[in-house]
DNA sequence: AGATTAAGCGTACGATCGTACGTTATGCAA
DNA sequence: TTGCATAACGTACGATCGTACGCTTAATCT
């Protein structure tokens, strides 16, 4: 069925291109990616699918929106309620934890490996992904702050290594669940926040 | 120069492409380093360079043993002679994070960015990384036992999740320092293990 | 109804991928 | 000194890479 003006078809065929490039990217990769691979999956033509986007670091751009797009409704939106500082960074830490458990990504979560793949490369993807990081973890020093002066943590409180804690466990949870089998990984990574938190 | 039969100048050969792999790897990722970009680097001819190894994977994983190999130089080496138990430990994590900081490759850690490259997928590379990484925790499981009994550490301590910790923060210092550009990611992650060990 | 727009297809391109093969040149053993 | 093993070469192969182009077809708008 060739040629359906339907900018709404469309846009549906987009989601599903970049959702198949997310689970594809999960497992080997973002920049391993192949229009050719995604064509297969998704049942479509090369030339179709880089249609859509024309160019493929435009493809990538977008995987890495919807990777943000998925945090923010799994972690940032189930959080943002909580009073900022310790609650909000509490309350952070076990839909952070639960997320990276269970990404809905058939290799783990994305955030991680898009995380780890791009961060000593140049380019778009890289200046986006440090953006969208930078977002998470001002909300982290927020909350960290406020709950210093809440009293709720030390006074002495070293907030830049307090985030890169954090930040580290979340991370770590994918690579020993897969490669090390480990299935309590985020409980394992839940225990160090709290301990790296001191509260 | 064709055809030196001198089994001395092809090892020297063999080390000079690994070199080049791993330099490559620590940027790129393992699985996206070339047979040509290699014989570009070394100045040789494709066939010469896979020819000392017959297949990709088997410069693969020789590249990985060359991981190891630093690993083992950097880390274990300086700390094997401490008594096992918490001196141990504690140096460790002073090779540990310094190696991560400074691992004399151009993109940062290769142990890292091998454990998130292969960490999802199948075949011989994951496999040796694997048990290279489990013989390093085992380590640090020891190191931990035996300074529980010693009443170093507190009885109810999580060995595992300890375990688990030291591994996340010194996994993060390279993207710390490549991505955010974080030139104290080394002190922050010693600090952060501290913390987890709870000494 | 006719014109316009755009989604998706098919084909083709130049590059590069990993690997196989035969050749040349060298060092070492007989 | 002759013969053998092998390091490295050059070439070639089939696949696949990302992308450009023109065509067909269907939905939308006048």
């Amino acid at each position: 069925m060739a040629g359906r003006a339907s900018a709404q078809a469309a846009l549906e065929t987009r989601r599903s291109v970049v959702k198949a490039a997310a689970d594809l990217a999960s497992i080997e990769g973002l920049d391993s990616v192949t229009i050719g691979r995604l064509a297969e999956i998704v049942q479509m033509s090369k030339s179709g699918v880089i249609g859509q986007f024309r160019t493929k670091e435009a493809l990538q751009l977008e995987t890495v929106e919807l990777v943000f797009a998925d945090f923010r409704t799994r972690v940032w939106d189930t959080v943002k309620r909580f009073p900022q500082g310790l609650p909000r960074l509490l309350a952070a830490c076990d839909a952070w934890t639960e997320y990276a458990a269970d990404p809905g990504y058939p290799g783990g979560c994305l955030m991680t490996q898009v995380t780890y793949d791009y961060d000593g490369r140049d380019g778009a993807v890289h200046e986006r992904l440090l953006e969208g990081r930078n977002q998470w973890r001002a909300t982290l020093r927020a909350d960290l702050a406020t709950a210093v002066e809440a009293g709720d943590l030390p006074e002495d409180t070293d907030v830049e290594s307090v985030v890169f804690g954090l930040e580290s466990l979340a991370s770590f949870i994918t690579p020993a669940r897969l490669l090390h089998g480990d299935m309590r990984a985020a409980e394992r990574a839940h225990q160090g926040m709290r301990r790296i938190i001191g509260a």
